[in-house]
DNA sequence: CTGAAAGCGCTTACAG
DNA sequence: CTGAAAGCGCTTACAG
């Protein structure tokens, strides 16, 4: 079976190539009842155009691409989700680069500019570096970041707030009483990390509480370390009696290295983590942790990055949006890692 | 800056647009030294050329879809890493296609075709209608099907095997003394379920160990009733001293189960699940489980998929694959939710 | 409101 | 081994 052409339906609804063309992209000068018969004939012979033709023609893809970091990542299936869900609605597709780690990750962003397919450019933030990223933006493909990462960039981008986030978290701990309260720190360079950290002394500050310099853990995001640094901090004679994990699976390290210790979570040791990736819903005892909302970053960078692409619906005089960063709300889910301070 | 295109190449190297483009596609037929020079005019001016224009006087385009299911599953990760190593190594880009629950499943598909864009399709199975699929297949769009569980579909696909893995759980649990094993099954209306259940009765029977039917408790991946059977089961005076999950996130619900009915893990129930998803190795106690190849699984059906599409490169005369459905290997990964037989 | 024509950037027989 | 020409299926001024 031939692939039925635009020169097909123009034959049988006796009008010219240019005549189907304008209905497909929706011109609003074509005759009403034209305009019926075309798109009766469109849909009785299941014509849909050329993807390639019309990207040819029109000198742009319907592309966006989107880079995930390649394995780890618990929220890059959230965050597609949300992406997925505004995307549909467009007519513009996914292209998927996958930054493996064998390959680095400028070759993902080469192979990216090499298909010139992408009309603008979403990337799930890694620790990746930006120069490639801002090339690209340079070169006028808009590009929004997800979950930056990188201290500041002059990229759009969308992430949870942070800072609030761990506020929140800090204060649920000081209403259960506890003033004892561990900061079990995430790689510093992250913007995130710091505004987790700003926002875990300004708490304290805010209930007059003193911060002991010593109850500030500098690790990473690595278990190992983090398991590690839990076990060191739990063996001080003055030990906490909660610790403010910076992410959700340095919170799992803090739950082994109690287990390690003998201490037993929430009754000897309160626990709160940062992200809510699915697994904290089962571990045991189930993680009180601040969640970050994954689907609705999604959704609202695809959004913005939709706007920012120059579409021939936008009138020509609209600026695109500025490179602003977006710090979504993130909710505190109270579950069974954290209770009453000991004693 | 004005895109560059083959024209240029041309005339900068003072030859044709047929000669660069037979360049480009790596025809045998050019005079060695010709080729060199197009090939550094090409490299100096960085020139790609328009996959879009390509696609269109090829007629066929460089991508193969893939769709996943929207949220929840945990393997994707590491199957789309699996995939993205090997086409990656291709000219071919992967569109992503999520079916987020709202709309339906079918419509991606649909969306897919109206695209026209893939030369294959690769599909995470979830419980999705196959029909469309085979439709698609029918029409010679190459399709592999990843982790399938519909019982059997006439389409390649590969997944691990189901039935030995179960069989190894089951015989780690007869050597640490177990007699009394249950099943908590998964829906048995997918294919690899009734491998694992089979794999579970014949391991018992290869030990001589009669089954108890009351330890075939039916259920399905939903946590909930996971958890409301499994407490029935460890409600019966003569319960079971292990169970083997048919996936890991129904073990977790066991682990809820027996945590409401006071009895510990490993010491007092036994517990093996199925799949190894990245939490399995966090949850407390850390989960024996099966462990399903997933990324090898990525790799194997990306590798399938490209051997099915007819390209240029094949010799005519080979013929497709046929429609075959390939076990991978899977591993037993041996954590603290087991332990020998109580008394 | 509609059609004829040129063009988008490649590829592919076909000559030579 | 190389080039001229036609064509892939659309879109877009330009006339009318």
């Amino acid at each position: 079976m031939e692939r039925i052409t635009i020169r097909d339906i123009a034959r049988i609804s006796g009008v010219s190539k240019s005549t189907v063309s304008l209905v497909i992209n929706n011109s609003p000068k074509v005759d009403p009842e034209t305009r019926r018969r075309v798109l009766r004939v469109i849909s009785k012979h299941n014509y849909v155009p050329s993807v390639a033709a019309s990207a040819l023609a029109k000198g742009k893809s319907p592309f966006i691409g989107m880079i995930v970091p390649g394995l780890t990542w618990r929220m890059v299936a959230p965050m597609n989700y949300g992406v997925a869900s505004v995307v549909e609605t467009t007519p513009y597709e996914i292209i998927l680069y996958t930054s493996t780690n064998d390959h680095d990750y400028a070759s993902v962003i080469d192979r990216m500019l090499t298909s010139g397919l992408s009309a603008g450019v979403l990337v799930i933030a890694q620790d990746q570096p930006m120069d490639p990223l801002l090339d690209l933006h340079a070169q006028g493909v808009p590009v929004v970041l997800i979950n930056t990462l990188g201290s500041s960039v002059d990229l759009p981008s969308v992430e949870a707030d942070s800072y609030e986030g761990a506020r929140t978290a800090i204060r649920h701990l000081l209403d259960l009483g506890h003033r004892r309260i561990a900061s079990l720190q995430g790689p510093m360079k992250y913007r995130c990390c710091q505004d987790r950290q700003r926002g875990y002394e300004d708490a304290l500050a805010e209930a007059g509480v003193t911060a002991d310099p010593a109850f500030t853990v500098p690790s990473d995001f690595d278990p190992v370390l983090a398991r590690e640094r839990t076990r060191e901090l739990l063996d001080r004679a003055d030990r906490p009696t909660a610790v403010f994990a910076h992410n959700d699976s340095t919170a799992y390290a803090v739950m082994e290295a109690a287990d390690d210790r003998g201490l037993r979570i929430p009754d000897d040791l309160s626990l709160v983590g940062f992200d809510d990736i699915p697994s904290s819903a089962h571990v045991r005892p189930a993680l009180t942790t601040v969640a970050q909302p994954f689907v609705e970053m999604g959704r609202h960078a695809a959004r913005m990055l939709l706007a920012a692409i120059p579409s021939t619906e936008r009138t020509a005089g609209e600026d695109p949006p500025a490179p602003i960063r977006i710090g979504l709300e993130t909710t505190l889910v109270v579950r069974a890692s954290t209770g009453p301070a000991p004693g």
